[in-house]
DNA sequence: TATGAATGAGGGTTCATTCAT
DNA sequence: CATGAATGAACCCTCATTCAT
């Protein structure tokens, strides 16, 4: 049964995918299961054989592009093991800022749907989880309380500001943000974690 | 005459209220011109004699009521007179806060649909633009150019943090997180504006 | 009184000449009573204190611009006091169509709309009624009981052909359709009347 | 499935059906969709699958019933086998009128929105394109320029007047017209085109 | 006479969901 | 598993008409 199995499975990809590309298009609500359904090749129906309706969708989709965001940073970072905790932060976030400045269909789509908790649930418990990551890099213990809140006032910050500074360039443009969204964090972190 | 005047006056400020409510209670997209008008007591074509249509009505409330805290901040830390300038800014946030855990449905109302564009647009030139205020608080000129992204950056911290801490109690509850919350933000301010 | 029936006078005047304006320019059911009376510079009630709805004020427009086409070609044609009847009929019609042709707003608005009826009403006992200026002019008696046909089926003739013609070129363009018009209608008469 | 498809074609030829006697009997503009669907028996998205909207449907009545005129009028001068070229004119175009006569409602339909354009692409590359047919039967090459043009003035003659002279009998009634009518349309013939 | 705010029936259209095939 | 025709509730919005002023 391997090849219903396969098959099976791609279908369920080619929906995502396709859904994907429409979501990012047209906006979800504008976005018909019709639409996904015809674009994917599929009957209208097969979608409900995958999935629950749009919204169950949308989530799994969310999850996946943040997770995808992330691996892309950390395995850049991975290369710049010389520098200290401060650098790897900046450029952990440099690179994920800079993704979604070339990819402002993604932002919007993230942004808009983000939650910290389907981030948290999505990457939590893998090895993408932010927490350890950061604890790794700040030298601070992994159950270290304030780790978590510090962790969540970063990104917080960094993905609110994002969407204005890069899609309307308002109060200020990407470029002149940056260097005042990097001494932020940076404080941020000395204030609360006390790490030099 | 003043009659008319006064009946159109109570008409549109009934069907704003009347929004707010059914927006708070089923959100936006769940409800319909119908639904308003009918709450409200008119016909559904008044709806149209004010509002555009139920976005247009949904800019205007939110801007009315992102004022209505404002307001309601500064007026409280009118009082505060022999305070510094820390113990201001934080008096203002930790008021609108307040405000918020209060008022759980507005909370979720503002932060799902508040941007900066709609913020600036319906503060600036008012006496409460946040800019001026900020100014004299911190005792900055009003056109430092890093005023405005300081105070981006705050108002996006704490839009985007409260959201989940007030009404998800995640990733700590809302007691837990206000001291670090104002660590941060004194620390963003002194590191962007070098005020004691 | 005389300034209150002016006054009365006046604006029915001006809703006639801005509706035609407006029917012209988006149609008749795409024009509202509320167009018409903003343009006109009224109150929408006030419409209703002179016509009894829209088509009322339409069937009265028809005959009125009906009746200025034909005053116009009348008109021209006087001058022309030596050249025989045949020539008098086509110097006519020719009149009608090259106004129709300058003014192809007109030609949809009457074609669409002009029904023989209409076009009796609104010219008969007139000096304009085509009946006897067509007995005059082919020297028939205006009683003859074929003549009422023949002016009947030249002017549907006429402004059944214009319509496509002018305004589509189709199946041929005004100028190449003219001739065989002209001598189609000159054939109806000879065979019909019997006029050299 | 042959089950599926014949229900397809059913459901679009109950649909037409219904609609043209919807709106012979309340006229277009007073038709709605809700009309069709209900008294067709369908929900009112199933007319949406089939008609892209009310003058979609219009049009395809339009040509469908001219059509069927056409064949009914073609079919039996076919067995008028003897007779002459004019005869076989008149007695097409009086197949034609006295079908209308039986079918005033149908007159009126057609009347009020047939157009030259609407006709030709009904007909124009079937075995009913009018313009062969006259050719075959005037014994003139089908791409004689001059046929088109009489053609459509013929067509245009016939169904401008047919509609006062048979809903209103005015100028004159029905069968005082037609001698009238098929001297002219003879008269046009010969004059234009020269045949004996 | 004149106004214009208010009405509300009714229009066209969309689309998530179902279910017989 | 897969299909896609059929559904019909629900939506937004228009606009002729009324009537208190």
């Amino acid at each position: 049964m391997g090849k219903i199995d396969e098959n099976k499975t791609q279908k369920k990809q080619r929906l995502m995918e396709t859904s994907f590309q429409l979501f990012l298009e047209k906006g979800i609500s504008r976005t018909t299961i019709s639409d996904i359904a015809a674009q994917a090749g599929v009957a209208k129906g097969t979608f409900y054989l995958y999935f629950k309706d749009k919204y169950d969708l949308q989530e799994k989709l969310i999850a996946h592009k943040a997770k995808q965001l992330i691996q892309h940073a950390l395995a850049n970072s991975f290369y710049e093991t010389r520098t200290g905790a401060d650098e790897k932060v900046i450029a952990i976030i440099d690179d994920i800022l800079d993704e979604l400045q070339k990819d402002k269909k993604l932002l919007k789509f993230i942004n808009k749907n983000l939650s910290w908790g389907i981030f948290r649930r999505a990457l939590s418990r893998s090895e993408l989880d932010p927490i350890p990551i950061f604890a790794g890099i700040l030298d601070v213990p992994a159950d270290d309380p304030s780790l978590e809140v510090v962790v969540y006032m970063i990104i917080e910050l960094v993905s609110a500001t994002a969407h204005n500074i890069i899609l309307e360039s308002d109060p200020v443009t990407f470029n002149d943000f940056k260097p005042w969204l990097y001494r932020s964090i940076l404080a941020i972190i000395h204030e609360c974690l006390g790490t030099a």
